[in-house]
DNA sequence: GACGTTCGTCGAAGCGCTTCGACCTGGTCG
DNA sequence: CGACCAGGTCGAAGCGCTTCGACGAACGTC
């Protein structure tokens, strides 16, 4: 007596009046079908609702067709980012006819070192890396090909993907340099982000310095603090100290809301008095009142990116090294000139 | 020659100078083994460093130790959330030796045919499930099983866990109607949401509403749409209608933020003219000046409820239909008496 | 018209694991 | 003291799939 439930190739195979490795060859296409057995063995797979054994395949194939999405448990700030990552991640991978396996780094180097081992997944994409990232060591000496989604401070051998935040805080500094101020500060993440030493947070603030300096503009930098009234305790401060700011770029997005809504009570009012560029994604730019001129995170873009590179790597293509996606600045109405001194 | 990595079971029973259906035994602990082949069996496992094939160990035990996890693709503003449940989600099956595959809804019911059917998953969690929501029915039919977090509208045959959202509308008004406050209002989640027929924002009102009926309270409710700036001209309608209620009970992460600090620029003073309770993830109410009392939806709780009933219904064991978690109301900085008329 | 070629198909051999029945011990019991 | 039993261990038979080599048949080619 067979379990009613999965139906098998050999199913199959004896509905279409064929052999089961014909029936193997049609679905793979590995080798040449005729058009009449083709059809009728994908008419008796459409009747049948045939779909393949995952585990069977996996052991058969040696590909389990299936990634590993690494994220950090401790997702901090940027959690809406994360998410729409992961989900075009899914969405890629799935345009790959891959799925995707969630893994969290709570389990450490083990659980990726498991994940691998146990053929689960045949790549892994790794999140939110950090300069001097733990996993990272290990990643290189996994049999599994990998792609990173950020930078480690040492990438040599490692594939690696992100936006441009060097270029960023470039591309920041030009536009407000453009528009005529002379004083800009950077307001960035959280403290703690910068002394866990992520990448792109120094990044950013490297090209927003560099390209101050090559425009003439002189600027301040701090991070800022989680919650609402930290943000306002910061702006007072940062304005108290350099009431000559005219320009804020502001990579924090749970501070963007905020540090709009505080500039008005603090009688600045945006873009008349002080202007504001965020680093943040579009869906939140667009809520901000006024909308915020922004350099949005591409998270889509950078997924698709990794997916792609990691699929190519599957294939034993060459991949490039290190992927950097360009930064787009979108003009909206928080930027304006200076005031007149 | 064999392939470098993959150390098989046969591997490990050479090793030991075992049968490799000892080690398997050893592994699984399906059949008493001594203590010393065990450990010598053990011992050869770290040695060599072996993890069972995850393929080969579906195939033959006809388990594949993961569940999916259904996330809608279309995460509305309420990300944080789904993100919390994810990882919860993630940690507890970790903690049964489950791994979890993370699908999108978008495609369809055929995406979820596609991974029962290939046994891939064992069992499926379905996240953000809203009244009349078209995976459900799919669902019944499936062999795999399954849990939803949410409700749908027809729940029979189907197990089902979230915050008592009825309760947690109750809850607000017995605290606000305590605090004597007469006219309280309800900012919902935005519009598409009650549209959309997501039961918890209905529920929510019923609860609401019903509870102050029975405490002689007047209600306004309204959804509240996205956006600080929509969100202040929902607050400037709302107290021009009604400038006589002196409470608001808001439903909708986004809008926290906005709503509290919108109020004083209106010339209401929390908690003094006017209180707001939230009811809104934790982090989020800590994060707001002044913070806010809150009922909190416990999403590690839901999570790791959801998948214990589902660990339950893998073992063939009876679980309840309904689980509704009850909320606890925090009580923080906005909420205070109603000022004198 | 005998000989390659290609094209399409089949059968069988695994992939690495679980699990079932069988088979050995040594005790225990009548 | 032979029969019985429980505790340990083994060997072999799959699980459902892919893939390799083999094999007919239909087609030129000289």
């Amino acid at each position: 007596m067979k379990s009613p439930d999965q139906i098998t190739i050999a199913d199959v195979a004896r509905h279409a009046g064929v052999a089961g490795s014909t029936v193997s060859y049609v679905l793979s296409g590995k080798r040449a079908i005729s058009e009449v057995t083709r059809n009728r063995v994908l008419a008796s797979v459409r009747t049948l609702g045939y779909h393949p054994h995952a585990g069977a395949r996996a052991l058969a194939s040696r590909r389990a067709n299936v990634i590993a999405l690494v994220l950090p448990l401790r997702v901090g700030m940027q959690v809406p980012v994360v998410m729409q990552f992961a989900m075009a991640v899914v969405t890629s991978a799935r345009s790959f006819d891959h799925d995707v396996l969630l893994v969290t780094s709570d389990e450490g180097p083990a659980g990726l070192r498991r994940i691998a081992a146990s053929a689960m997944v045949d790549g892994i994409l790794l999140m939110d890396v950090e300069l001097d990232d733990s996993r990272v060591p290990l990643l290189r000496d996994l049999t599994r090909p990998s792609v990173l989604i950020g930078f480690p401070a040492d990438a040599t051998g490692l594939t690696c993907v992100d936006l441009d935040f060097h270029r960023a805080g470039q591309v920041c500094v030009e536009h407000l340099a453009q528009l005529g101020h002379r004083r800009v500060a950077l307001l960035g993440a959280p403290p703690a982000v910068y002394d866990r030493g992520t990448g792109f947070a120094h990044r950013t603030r490297a090209g927003f310095t560099e390209a101050a300096h090559r425009h003439g503009v002189t600027t301040v930098t701090r991070p800022l603090p989680e919650g609402t009234a930290a943000v306002r305790q910061g702006l007072l401060d940062l304005l108290d100290r350099h009431p000559d700011v005219t320009a804020l770029v502001v990579q924090n997005e749970a501070a963007v809301g905020p540090v709009l809504a505080t500039l008005p009570t603090l009688g600045r009012r945006v873009p008349q008095d002080v202007s504001v560029v965020a680093i943040c994604p579009d869906p939140f730019a667009e809520q901000t009142s006024p909308m915020v001129t922004s350099v949005p995170v591409p998270a889509e873009e950078v997924a698709r990116q990794a997916v792609a590179l990691l699929m190519r790597k599957l294939r034993e293509d060459p991949v490039p090294d290190a992927t950097l996606l360009s930064p787009r600045l979108t003009v909206r109405d928080s930027t304006a000139a200076p005031p007149p001194p």
